[in-house]
DNA sequence: CTGAAAGCGCTTACAG
DNA sequence: CTGAAAGCGCTTACAG
């Protein structure tokens, strides 16, 4: 009796005895290899469609690519991230590859721990938001497997792209926003981290907010409070801050998650937004828009850094090794929650 | 000369060299099977740390498992779905297996091609949020991998689990809260889909309604509407509502994030809430707490869905094949959205 | 309890 | 341009 096939799986060999030709063709037309004549290539596309072939991702990632990227998020609940996805998605439209998504809960050990699953199954490339990790491990992350970060800002001798927007200006941006229409104790209200970084976003935007309050004569007003990602932590630092002697007249937000809270503390003690105070945050997400938040905020075109990124990985990916930096300019949308002040 | 490691790689090979035991018993050890000695376990375990030895994915699964179980849920903006994603976490922390998300972005061409992906991917196992395929192909998916949906309420002989909350009794509770707070209008606004099933928690929910209302002699107040998922879309179905002749006193949303486009569309017409109109949602999600919406919901413990979500796939993977079916009962949380009306 | 060997489905030099 | 063969790092019967 001839070797009977032992399981009903269609693989690559499937394929080539179908199409009669060897299996080492299949492999090159499944990978876009150069070598094979447009008559075979046919000949074995028509094979894979007839038998529905689809290639078995762990076993090419044995000796080849697997064609998944892996997406890192610090958390599912802030919607801007859910823009830079899409941008993702657009760029990767055509192409082979498919996004597998992580979440870490803005955990730093979360996060590594991520990062080795990811490479553990033989992801080709990396894309991070807002990496917690140390720069030192950054580099190290990078020198295994090509790696773009969104919202982080690389010192010199970087060995990864990054993507971004001009985050001094977009704070910049703000302050003269509040500034011109009239208000003049702004504050700025950060993400507290541990470990606080040069390379992160957060650390540009706070600059930007120092330098521009410093611009614009305020500097004497400058006040920088910080709070955890949580809601209960937020709202008593806002609380505090909206309870103190000298309270704020314009409190501008790294993120408009934290914004929204801000405006719900303001209501619960009474203030009027933005009559007792303006209310600015960052990312111009969906929420901004709705007529209970009115809330003003940077635009950083989400979708813009999120393809960019795909695009810088995707040429990575295929062997370009200089780093390359993405910037993209903010641009300042104003709503009701940072209106003039009556003179 | 001997044959000397052609990569710097560390495999099970270098582990089992090191040991000084065969290449079989490292993979027992790695695997946690049976029939090893404690003694072998310990040097086994004790070499792997010390060469900082990861296992390759995708060679296990070229023969095994993956230990990589796929998300997929319908859209990154919706908060409920990062609460179910907490409680799968909760549940696999301490095992080998980690959790890569797909996001369908509410499209059946994308979660087909998502699963399709994963299982490519050879993902050991499946959980889907609100699947939008037809019932026959999620009866065709699961014969191909153990799956478990959360918010899809399967037909007998089913091959799947499911975790659900109980959406008619939801429903049921919102129209009760609603009666007995002083409103008789009140509309159900659903999501709009090409093919509604039995399945959906939207049916379940709109028959729940329908139900409540004809219990509560409200019969002829019943009035379902439906939107597509986009916020233009969402509101100008509410505008279209809100300016009718017989406009609702009181809407019941099917998810949060939609009674918060009708909070934002009321306030634009010069509506109060609840005074002209009270709004209900469901899922009680954390945007529900902002004193700017206070909006009455309903809580399904997406926590809980999913850790009973990860519990039965990894006990499906481990074998069991008759379907189980895990309800939690929902709870009504009253906010300012649906006070009682003055008499 | 322990290990030698076959094989999972691909890709990659290497001949022809 | 085309194909035979080795090998990627594991797991799985099967002997001992």
């Amino acid at each position: 009796m001839a070797p009977v096939k032992k399981s009903g799986r269609i693989t690559i060999r499937t394929v080539a005895e179908d199409a009669g030709v060897s299996v080492a063709a299949v492999s090159k037309v499944l990978r876009d290899a150069y070598g094979v004549s447009e008559a075979l290539r046919t000949k074995v596309r028509a094979s894979m469609s007839r038998l529905g072939y689809r290639p078995h991702a762990a076993a090419r990632g044995m000796r080849g690519q697997t064609y998944t990227l892996g997406f890192l998020i610090p958390d599912m609940r802030n919607p801007f991230f859910s823009d830079i996805f899409a941008g993702v998605n657009v760029a990767l439209e055509r192409t082979q590859y498919q996004t597998l998504l992580g979440v870490s809960e803005s955990a730093t050990s979360i996060e590594m721990a991520l990062i080795e699953a990811m490479i553990d199954r033989q992801m080709d490339g990396l894309i991070v938001i807002g990496p917690r990790m140390m720069s030192q491990d950054v580099m190290q992350v990078a020198a295994r497997l090509p790696t773009v970060l969104i919202g982080h800002h690389a010192t010199p001798g970087a060995n990864f792209d990054t993507v971004n927007n001009d985050d001094r200006l977009g704070a910049e941006l703000v302050v003269q926003h509040l500034a011109a229409a009239g208000y003049s104790h702004i504050a700025y209200l950060n993400q507290q981290v541990t470990d606080a970084e040069q390379t992160m976003v957060t650390t540009h935007r706070e600059i930007g907010y120092r330098q521009a309050m410093k611009d614009a004569g305020l500097g004497k007003h400058i006040q920088v409070f910080q709070a955890l990602q949580t809601s209960r932590e937020t709202q008593g630092v806002v609380r505090h801050m909206l309870q103190s002697r000298n309270r704020p007249d314009a409190i501008f937000c790294w993120t408009d998650f934290i914004a929204l809270e801000v405006l719900s503390v303001a209501r619960e003690l009474g203030l009027s937004v933005p009559g007792d105070l303006a209310v600015v945050g960052y990312d111009n997400t969906a929420y901004c828009d709705l007529a209970q938040n009115a809330l003003t905020s940077i635009d950083q075109s989400g979708q813009v850094l999120g393809l960019q990124a795909a695009r810088l990985l995707v040429e990575r990916i295929k062997g370009r090794d200089q780093a390359e930096h993405f910037v993209v300019t903010p641009r300042l949308v104003a709503r009701a929650s940072s209106s003039p002040r009556r003179p």
